[in-house]
DNA sequence: GCCGATTTGTCCGTATGTATC
DNA sequence: CGATACATACGGACAAATCGG
């Protein structure tokens, strides 16, 4: 049960595209045929609609309707807006996946890892390397920064597990906004002997930085993957004239 | 001089807080006091919040007030949302631009074709290929595939110079939503003829379906990219809590 | 632990502007 | 031109979270 009304009525609507009772390319009904479907206010249909739009479902066309532009993918079904980590891939596709420690220890933020992690000069840090095996094969080396303020009590345990869970069943620190950056790189010495290749010379890098719930700072992560195992989607929605420099 | 009040809001705050008068890690003032600063009602100044918020420059926090966390990067400057594409690149750092088309054909959709790129069967399209240069290097490879309806008289002498100033001064068709899918692939033996790999064997494809301000579907492309030139940068919010086996 | 002040989150109703047909 | 539909803006009300006394 959603707690927000705008909530309910934008899983009803994306429930109904999704089923094509709202097919691809044709018009939604009018907005004022909704508020009353609903018996909500137009502020609050709007905003359902509005991160409709902004998750590629919907486009509004003013003075004219708003048109559905999702269709149903192939069973590849990738996630909107998310990248495809290495966990969700193995849930769906029911495979063995196993986590291996290859380093964890207590660092300081040298000016370097400061300057690209977004981390204080002098902060306390865990840093860990582990390489993710999904069937047998070793697809990921991921490299953690944790603030050891925001994270204590790490242990190599419970990174051979899950730290995310962790933080959020244990520490019951919530995890709100990431930024994430993707780049390609020539693949290291380390990142061969580390992973499964498979003959690449080159691995797909995700540069990202948690933010929790205060806004704070509390994982710089660089995520190594095997090209092959890498998708990553989105949306984007110009809203705005190009303002001459800008975007 | 923008036409929407929210958006001289967002602009402001935006510049503000690039400007580092709203540090990283520090709370926004309140909204009552930026209601009052711009003289707007609360609505106003919170979608102007809302759009910066998604644009990963701050994180509201509920009874407690907003933390900006954006900091400047490097001299690399990513854009925020959007995949830097080879002309912005070239723009920003004033260099020479080539574009060579190498294929110019009429097709129609055939049902591999229709499935992933969501034209319908037999629709008649033009099937473009194009090397873009960068200093003398040839780094992408695009392979467009544009509706014949919905852009007619194209040419390769358009091709050559750019089908979006065509289609946006000439057709007058905006440009809204474009839907993005980022993977890499090995490089095909037509990359490595038509582009300056580098020693790279493989190359990040980006498959995107734009569609026009009514909605409808335009254009599909697989851009090939030299993998040094290639970076993507964007922000997720955690907006709602896992909905048990959604997102 | 409680209470009240502050701050953000959600929702409502209304008015006006603008694009499409 | 008028009718319809989306876009922007205003002001007010109450809920929920945080923090300090």
């Amino acid at each position: 049960m959603p707690k927000a009304k705008f909530e309910g009525i934008y899983r009803s609507i994306k429930q109904k595209i999704e089923a094509q009772d709202f097919p691809y390319q044709s018009l939604l009904p009018a907005e004022s045929e909704l508020i009353a479907a609903y018996g909500c206010a137009r502020n609050t249909l709007r905003r359902a609609l509005a991160e409709l739009t902004a998750d590629g479902y919907l486009q509004p066309i003013q003075g004219k309707g708003v048109r559905v532009i999702w269709r149903p993918v192939g069973k590849t079904a990738f996630l909107i807006g998310v990248i495809e980590s290495f966990q969700e891939t193995a849930a769906r596709n029911h495979l063995r996946t196993v986590t291996k420690v290859v380093q964890f220890e207590q660092v300081s933020a040298d000016e370097r890892l400061a300057s690209q992690s977004g981390f204080m000069v002098g902060e306390p840090l865990w840093a860990i390397q582990r390489v993710r095996y999904l069937d047998g094969k070793a697809l990921i080396l991921d490299c953690n920064y944790f603030s050891q303020d925001m994270v204590p009590g790490l242990t190599a345990d419970i990174a051979a597990r899950s730290i995310y869970e962790y933080i959020e069943k244990v520490l019951h620190v919530r995890i709100t906004t990431t930024k994430r950056k993707v780049t390609v790189e020539r693949a290291t010495t380390r990142d061969e002997e580390l992973m499964d290749l498979n003959g690449y010379d080159s691995v797909v890098v995700v540069s990202s930085m948690t933010f929790d719930a205060d806004g704070l700072l509390l994982e710089y992560t660089q995520s190594r993957h095997q090209p092959e195992y890498f998708c990553f989607q989105d949306t984007a929605t110009r809203r705005r004239q190009i303002p001459a420099g800008e975007e």
